[in-house]
DNA sequence: ATGATATGGTTTGCAGTACAAAGTAATTTG
DNA sequence: CAAATTACTTTGTACTGCAAACCATATCAT
């Protein structure tokens, strides 16, 4: 049976992860507001997502202004993929 | 924009809504068949699904023992419609 | 210069919850 | 009649999402 992975399946984290894989590179800011939701709570969700390997933050200045960008890495992308797989297996099933 | 239906989303009930749509009727013994999950995680999912009204629960007995079947209610079968709507609304902007 | 406000975040505290283990109640089996 | 099984429900704990509070720096107002 497919298992679904909760680090995507939190609503917060879909959104993220799946505005992720659409633009492939979002920063901090962009994605407070495309999303709505306080900075608190992207940065931990972002961490987990770190710590989870699937995505990738770098961290620069631009001008004199921290900016820190997020990417989805291989593993994030793939677990997307299969998140989705399993998710949609789920809904069809019922079809 | 579409929320998230929680109630749902949660894994454990969301094979347990699907199960009821699918079949619109099944007991107990059945989904704990079925799903593999323990009695207790069953029950209390149960309760909630029931609390908020998206579930019909009926007791019986056959024969000497306790049988306890459930249901969707309309507004149940309404809610997992929407749900399925809205994740496929954000699983498929992503195409 | 100094206080107020903005920007770009991170950390913390708490409230909610999923899950399994333990409990309940009745029945059946050895 | 004791032990095991069936059909659940309740309880305890461990986790986690979220916003409020905080931190660091920069800019603006007076």
């Amino acid at each position: 049976m497919n298992e679904i992975d909760r680090l995507i399946h939190e609503p917060a984290r879909l959104v993220l992860v799946s505005s992720l894989y659409l633009v492939d590179e979002a920063d901090f800011v962009y994605l407070a507001n495309r999303t709505g939701f306080t900075s608190g709570n992207i940065s931990s969700h972002m961490t987990k997502l770190e710590t989870a390997g699937y995505v990738e933050v770098t961290k620069t200045f631009v001008g004199k202004r921290p900016r820190t960008t997020y990417k989805l890495t291989k593993t994030g992308r793939r677990a997307f993929k299969q998140y989705r797989a399993s998710v949609e297996g789920l809904l069809n099933a019922v079809d």
